[in-house]
DNA sequence: CTCAGTGCAAAGGATTTGCATGCCG
DNA sequence: CGGCATGCAAATCCTTTGCACTGAG
């Protein structure tokens, strides 16, 4: 997607749920796909510091009501957000257990395709209706070894 | 494993990292596997109201430390804890989106293996180490549907 | 104009830590 | 005994919220 795109898509994203796409909403959304890996809170007000820490919280959770961010937590203390799925595409993430840094990563189709399969057979005997997945390698990373 | 080989392996870890199997410590593990999931804090004290909060955040993190438990991060703001999988055995988890319980289940070893396989490759294109993976279905549980 | 969005400072809440006391080895 | 382990209360730190002001539509 350009990135005329994901502004377009974002727009449309925040207005259905009765928002702005303000100046400090199209940064964000600027940081984060230039980044190109989940990013905390820290991480984008590093980036780009015009921005406030409780505007950049309070607007990533507007951007993950809307769909347009998703937010997760590896095993540190900081939650980290990216663009979501429908404007990027699915992925996976590499976490570095020593420093938290992240990095994506894509499976073959057939083993996503496995995976899929395996995952809803699973889930018939708990009970669970799935929605999604979400696969992380776990290790170190290059800077940590 | 039995309770008592459990109990015997957590006590080899502990020692190996000088420290003690203390009772709050016996009372932890006893909660974790009666449980059979990953639990958090207040599920913890609530299970077993001799327990106090600090004491069991202490002894959770001398117990990871050791080997003897791992701490998960779902998507909601609490932490959880569940037995290390070389005490129960390599899982995975159905986490609801809602109400963040948690279930166990386990997937086909052939699935399994084209995961590591694919996992190892894509790790080598970002030059990181991976030591173990993650994976999570992600939805909603019986109760919440 | 008007109301959503913003920055600042203060509040919340899970987790950690200091310290005096208790208890295992 | 001696030092690790514990409970209580206070401190930390990420995240959220109140409030007055600013700016987009």
């Amino acid at each position: 997607m350009t990135d005329a795109q994901i502004d377009e898509k974002v727009a449309s994203l925040l207005h259905q749920t009765g928002h702005r796409y303000s100046t400090v909403r199209r940064r964000l959304v600027s940081v984060l796909r230039t980044a190109g890996k989940p990013l905390t809170n820290n991480q984008i007000t590093e980036s780009d510091n015009s921005l406030v820490q409780s505007s950049v919280y309070r607007n990533l959770n507007v951007l993950e009501q809307a769909g347009a961010v998703t937010r997760i937590t590896t095993n540190d203390e900081f939650a980290r957000y990216e663009l979501a799925e429908h404007i990027t595409e699915h992925h996976h993430h590499i976490i570095c257990t020593n420093c938290g840094d992240i990095a994506d990563f894509s499976l073959p189709s057939s083993v996503e395709d496995s995976l899929d399969l395996s995952l809803r057979k699973a889930a018939n005997k708990v009970s669970f209706n799935i929605d999604n997945h979400r696969l992380d390698a776990l290790g170190t990373c290059a800077s940590c070894q």
